[in-house]
DNA sequence: TCCGATTATATGCAGATGCATGTAATCAAC
DNA sequence: GTTGATTACATGCATCTGCATATAATCGGA
């Protein structure tokens, strides 16, 4: 699912990693990883929730929710994975079906807020309190309390400039 | 990105996290997974690598590289997050293009078996060297082998029957 | 053996997505 | 304050994707 990498380690392996054993350790946890996301994707995307906004809507509602004030489309592209356009439109959807509004930046004519409406966050809430159980199941049920943490952690730093778990 | 949890623990939070806080951690651990995964994909997405398979596709390519004998359809769909009409017809496009051979099951009518063909082994192992070189790079940048081996443990756990990383 | 249930894959069709590009506003330097 | 570069977002168009459903083969009994 992943790459390519040499076929076995030559000899014994040593301690620390090194050079080719070093990699393939990499590709072996990226895949494992990839594993990982496909699994509970599927689980979570067989819930019966996802009526009133598919889940990648779901994950620009959420994403909204979690910002203090209105956003510009290409912050939310930041967190979203998603190309621009197809976030614009994705985010002319969710306008037209009244969960978001979009209002014009006074700063810059180019931008335009985005914000949630009450139905967008009632919306929001309703599938986020579902969801939320979905995945403290299905992650409590696979992982123990400090594996959790270990793992909250360990992801953290595959991405950049986070705020990092208190841990 | 994720789900919503209570706003926050009401007391001081014990040693092991019970009720709100267990699931609460929960749901920050798999928000922490899936920023990394956006991040890591659109790093990845950046290489120049893609013109003669998309990611997806190498997906398929990379998951018949690494299967012994011939897979069916299905068998590829436990591995590739896709619907089974859209693995179907990604797989069409393979074959069309000849990375793909599609033969007949003599045991069941019904599947076909799925085979890299010489062509495709060639695009699945290009791109494989590579892309894997990208992904160790992003993985040991940000963490060391002991957290890598660590992920890689704690990532398996996540999904069924897994074989278990060797630790 | 015949029939309903299940399994494996394919297809019609509507909608979503990405790439290339367009439009408009802001910025930077002169 | 003009001009070229950059930024923010939208749109045309081809392609991809999922849902519902169709087709065909196999299986499990009666």
């Amino acid at each position: 699912m992943t790459a390519e990498t040499t076929p076995a380690p030559t000899g014994a392996a040593p301690t620390a990693p090194v050079g080719a054993a070093r990699t393939r350790l990499a590709n072996e946890t990226w895949e494992a990883v990839l594993t990982a996301y496909s699994h509970l994707m599927r689980e979570f995307a067989e819930e019966d929730i996802w009526s009133d906004a598919s889940m990648r809507e779901y994950d620009v509602l959420y994403t909204l929710s979690k910002c203090d004030g209105p956003q510009r489309l290409s912050e939310l592209g930041r967190h979203v994975l998603l190309s621009q356009p197809g976030l614009s439109r994705l985010v002319d959807r969710l306008v037209d079906r009244g969960l978001v509004s979009r209002c014009a930046d006074p700063a810059d004519a180019r931008a335009s807020h985005l914000s949630l409406t009450a139905a967008g966050r009632d919306v929001q809430r309703r599938i986020g309190r579902v969801h939320g159980r979905s995945v403290a199941q299905a992650m409590t049920d696979a992982l123990t309390d400090d594996e959790l943490a270990q793992l909250r952690t360990l992801a953290s730093k595959l991405s950049p400039v986070t705020p990092g778990a208190p841990s």
